[in-house]
RNA sequence: GCCGACGUAGCUCAAUGGUAGAGCGGCUGACUUGUAAUCAGCAGGUUGCGGGUUCAAUUCCCAUCGUCGGCUCCA
């Protein structure tokens, strides 16, 4: 144990075992460490104090409770990759000095830099860049925190020409800003950092894409390159083999594969066209929706796809959603593709007046839209220029708002789950500063999706003023393949609308009341759902969604009429069933089944066909041997009726 | 839309300025098949589309359409 100097502060030092140790007050973290163990010494990479993480260099000041994080510890990893940030921006600077950085954080994934270069970075510089990132790992700089006057940093900062950076300290608010210094680079930052660069293990760079700087597009284009690091080499590894993994999952790749869907040059971007077999798979998630919104009093509407521009002056969205929306003429008069069911179906609600008994009003609709969406934006059946939302506009009275999104709410974790997801994150948006409608609904709304959110037990993130302008919404976003978030379900509650076309119902006392409007998708589109479904399944779909729930097998000629009998006879149970009795070996056309991932193969041969039989192979659990057709029938349909995941 | 990469047979990918090739798939034939690929032959391309440079362009340049990765926006 070090000797420590007797007339110094003493502060109490708690670590995690409760045991204490007294040392001078200015003590790092990392001296600390030392006192505990040279192995702890020597391992340590950063220090939680009192709940906060700091650095080793740390000095403490007063008594606190200490815990020291080891290398590969989880709670480091965000320093371990904002110090890869910092190795790669000192790696860009030595190979191109010319270039001026901008930000550099540590992400979900990885970490990225933003840097502005004239030109871009290639694959050869990422290459470049990466051996000068592992010479700096081998020259195992330590990582020295600064703490700089403001003013100072930004007087250093503008003469360095990294005005990027100088705008960064202008807007922080606090009077010294900390730099971090690695040999000969520095950069601004507020750490914590890994004591050494030495200790960055497993990294790579992974990809360059453009970013305006701050988001904004109308400031500079940045070249930002995206990389991750680990603790380990092992974990790294796994990292990459996950996104190999992911890419095997990747809907487009799949919906090819599959025979799913295509979208073709000559009709244009973002249109689907679906094949036979997305087909299936769409309308039999489309006849699970239909039926359980028959069961949840949702009426079935049907509206068209086209309206005069004055549906459109009423609803405001020839003012404020006029560039995403395509326009027809058609006899001198303008005519909209339309980029919203809901004007229609305040059509359909206003085509007779209504008491408030009938209240609510479900209308649904899977009703087809166009938006025109920046070329940039598009991907694969996520996002689109045409889709079919599948919609539902609720109509009732201030009152039975809490009911009715509760309702909602209820309806889309229901339908979430169905289809396996359970991975979604739900993110409540508030009033923003310009809106429409009264203090005293916009509190009624936000409080009943708050309400009914509470109510589910569900984790939720809020996001202040980020709501639309006409009513506070709550949105649910589902994970790709590959981990990026894309918005499923969402329940907006609408105070504009009703005031644009009167809707209103009469009340118990014979006055007209203005009816309360919510719109919602419980699946988000069915473009956009079928996509995150196939990535969700990796295209080995339940078999009550299954496109082909079965395919029929002949072992050889002699089979062929009782292999097209067991077909029509599964086909008249009402199975998705294809058959193939090409002239080719069993095993060939089994393989073929398993890679187009169909559920059960029927296999027909001598045996079979004496026995009024069918021999069934799972594409997971493989041969099931001989049974007669009605208990495969039995053993399939139960497995529809349960909408189950789990195979036999 | 912006930044960058890419676009060759249905699919996956070769061909770095000199007449475009493979595997899989397709078609035809032979084999008559028992639980993840039988053999042989044949067909298939105005190299996304349009310009330009060149004696000559898949290859170099420009423009355009599309795809991919991001930025921004949204179901």
């Amino acid at each position: 144990m070090e000797q420590i100097d007797s007339d110094c502060r003493k502060v109490k030092v708690t670590l995690p075992d409760g045991s204490a140790i007294e040392v001078c007050a200015g003590t790092t973290v990392g001296e600390v460490a030392a006192m505990i163990s040279r192995r702890l010494a020597s391992r340590a990479v950063l220090g939680i104090v009192d709940g906060g993480i700091h650095d080793l260099q740390h000095k403490i000041e007063s008594d606190c409770d200490l815990t020291i994080l080891e290398e590969g510890d989880e709670r480091s990893l965000d320093a371990l990759r904002h110090t890869a940030a910092h190795v790669m921006a000192q790696a860009v600077r030595r190979l191109f000095p010319g270039v001026h950085m901008a930000i550099g954080p540590s992400i979900a994934t990885g970490f990225y830099y933003d840097f502005d270069k004239e030109g871009s970075f290639t694959p050869e510089d990422l290459e470049a860049i990466e051996k000068e990132m592992r010479k700096i790992v081998a020259e195992n700089l330590p990582l020295v925190r600064e703490e700089v006057p403001r003013e100072e940093a930004i007087a250093k900062l503008a003469a360095a020409g990294e005005v990027f950076k100088a705008e960064l300290v202008e807007d922080l608010p606090d009077d010294y800003v900390s730099f971090y210094h690695q040999g000969e680079f520095s950069d601004l930052c507020r750490g914590p950092h890994l004591p050494r660069t030495g200790m960055l293990k497993a990294f790579k760079l992974l990809n360059v894409a453009g970013a305006y700087w701050r988001g904004d597009e109308k400031r500079p284009m940045l070249s930002r390159i995206y990389g991750t690091a680990f603790p380990t080499k092992a974990e790294l590894d796994e990292y990459l083999k996950m996104l190999e993994e992911a890419a095997r999952r990747d809907h487009r790749k799949l919906g090819r594969e599959l025979d799913l869907f295509s979208v073709h040059d000559e009709a244009g971007a973002g249109l689907i066209f679906y094949h036979e077999k997305g087909a299936a798979l769409r309308t039999a998630v489309e006849q699970f929706w239909r039926e359980e919104h028959a069961k949840r009093g949702y009426k079935y509407v049907i509206t068209p796809h086209i309206a005069e521009s004055t549906l459109w002056d009423i609803s405001g969205h020839n003012g404020y959603y006029r560039d995403n929306m395509y326009f027809l003429n058609i006899d001198e008069k303008e005519y909209v593709l339309k980029p919203m069911n809901c004007p229609g179906h305040i059509l359909v609600y206003q085509s007779r007046s209504h008491s408030y008994r009938e209240m609510p009003i479900r209308y649904c609709e899977l009703g087809t839209v166009y938006r025109y969406e920046r070329s940039g934006v598009l991907h694969g059946l996520l996002r689109v220029r045409g889709f079919t939302q599948d919609d539902a506009h609720l109509f009732c009275t201030p009152e039975q708002l809490h009911e009715e999104i509760t309702g909602v709410i209820d309806f889309a974790i229901f339908m979430l789950k169905s289809f396996g997801f359970e991975e979604y994150e739900i993110f409540l948006s508030t009033r923003p500063e310009k809106s429409v409608g009264s203090d005293e609904n916009w509190e009624r709304a936000t409080a009943a999706l708050k309400g009914a959110l509470e109510d589910h037990g569900l984790a939720y993130h809020v996001d202040p003023g980020e709501g639309v302008f006409y009513g506070p919404k709550i949105d649910i976003k589902l994970k790709d393949a590959l981990g990026r978030m894309w918005q499923g379900p969402t329940i907006q509650v609408d105070f504009n609308l009703p005031e644009r076309f009167d809707v209103n119902y009469i009340g118990s006392d014979g006055e007209k009341h203005r009816a309360v409007m919510i719109h919602r998708v419980v699946l988000g589109s069915m473009e956009r759902f079928i996509g995150c479904l196939i990535e969700q399944y990796a295209g080995a779909f339940p078999v009550w969604i299954a496109p082909v729930q079965a395919q029929v097998l002949s072992i050889g000629e002699r089979h062929v009429d009782y292999a097209r009998k067991v077909a029509a006879d599964l086909l008249a149970r009402g199975f998705r069933v294809e058959l193939d009795v090409r002239d080719e070996k069993i095993g060939y056309k089994i393989r073929e089944a398993q890679l187009e991932q169909v559920p059960y193969m029927v296999i027909v041969g001598d045996k079979e066909q004496e026995q009024g039989a069918v021999s069934v192979r799972a594409r997971r659990g493989g041969d099931m041997g001989s049974m007669p057709l009605e208990q495969f029938a039995g053993i399939v349909q139960g497995l529809i009726d349960s909408r189950s995941c789990e195979e036999v």
